[in-house]
DNA sequence: AGCTGCATTATGTGTGCACATATTAACGTG
DNA sequence: CACGTTAATATGTGCACACATAATGCAGCT
């Protein structure tokens, strides 16, 4: 050993903290030194332990306040960050071709649960669109998609048959955040059919809601062939 | 209006330029202005510029590389974090009563599926648990794991029907990083029963292997009952 | 006792400066 | 022209200092 000889540096000033931590030296709830006292034994600048400190603070180990102190976090919840790409790059990373069919367009108003969801009026007109992705020509997901016409002036006129709206949104709608919801499904008749799987598979389903500042832009919903996982780090 | 009148704090950098990429003023793929030109634009310090730019490369929203500088990110990943609690918090949060189960304990080796995810020998001893946990007596998620008992001293003593695994080891086993997956499985006869569900159900699976440093710590897979689903914000 | 307000303290943030490091462009030489 | 060397540039990081802000506890008052 060992390949990182840390310097005084932020990073090595975090995987020291880091070690503290993780081998108990300093306990769960327990209040660590300050910043000031800490740059004195590293011999480095507060400025250096703040940002290693914030980083463990942000990772959810140590929990901070003004006059309080630091202590270590007594739950450490991992937290797990996922990366969800446009489709097309998720099936091209699996070294898989990706294919796209567009199988239904349609201006009509949401059904209740969607328009609620998205807080629009019951009777507005929105674009429902329904789609299929391929990985080498077996179904990897379908996509049912609400967007929301006033929200996203032209959409109307793009031809979803040629580039995903998927896509297309993520590159050309503006958004400031949304809601994503993990679940499991069986897949039903009507999916199954889609997706060439059997009716009784479970499904991994991801719904997802974008908003611009207040206004709802789009909902969708993805349901994934059978077989599908998503995975990350911790 | 408004609420917030930002100043030239880090923070007012920062959504002024989260302003302008999410208006297309700055498009993807092309690039901003440097760091120092920026600082002068706002009037603040390099710092400051730095600190604001260095979230949204967080957050994945721009690309840095130094001689090069920097350009808005062609492919805008909505990254998702997920903070993974223990058990019980989570079944707290949902103001439900936890209850807990152990239903079976046993030293043996492991099945090779889990041997070999872990890397360990396949004679290896280890000890494996099997449990319930309830929300307002209502099965909320099977719990089955294993743990590598030369990785963790003391475990073999510890009495898994008055602490749940996931919340002993969260606290007492340190581990470095780990593994997670996600996906969607028919009940089944034998989980069926435990949770008193549909044979036929979907239910949502996590899947979790824990290291410390190259060790394996760990493995763990929740089932849900049905119904389950895990949402966060983008 | 109970309340108010002020002083204290630890973290949060900003500034100006310096140097480190990665990357590219320009340059020069064979 | 191909190649390696060098210089220029943008970001990454560290430091010393300053002031802002939030939380705590103490002192003093009623």
């Amino acid at each position: 050993m060992t390949e990182t000889l840390d310097t005084k540096s932020w990073r090595g000033v975090h995987v020291e903290l880091l070690r503290r931590i993780q081998t108990k030296e300093w306990l769960p709830g327990a209040p660590i030194p300050n910043e000031a006292d800490l740059a004195i034994e590293f011999g480095c600048a507060r400025t250096t332990v703040n940002r290693a400190m914030r980083e463990l603070a942000e990772a959810g180990l140590i929990d901070r306040k003004r006059r309080a102190g630091t202590r270590v976090a007594l739950n450490p919840v991992s937290r797990v960050v996922l990366d969800i790409p446009i489709i097309r790059l998720e099936v091209e990373q699996r070294n898989a071709s990706w294919r796209y069919t567009l199988l239904e367009r349609a201006v009509c108003p949401a059904p209740v649960p969607i328009s609620s969801r998205l807080g629009v009026e019951r009777e507005t007109p929105m674009l429902h669109l329904s789609a299929l992705h391929f990985a080498d020509n077996k179904p990897f997901l379908h996509e049912d998609r609400w967007i929301n016409l006033s929200a996203v002036p032209g959409v109307e006129r793009i031809d979803f048959s040629a580039i995903s709206a998927n896509e297309w949104l993520l590159q050309n709608a503006r958004f400031t955040h949304g809601d994503i919801t993990f679940s499991a499904e069986v897949a039903g008749e009507s999916r199954a059919g889609l997706l060439s799987a059997d009716p009784a598979a479970a499904i991994f389903v991801v719904d997802r809601i974008t908003w611009d500042q207040g206004q709802a832009i789009t909902s969708v919903r993805l349901s994934y062939a059978p077989g599908y996982d998503l995975h990350s780090q911790i």
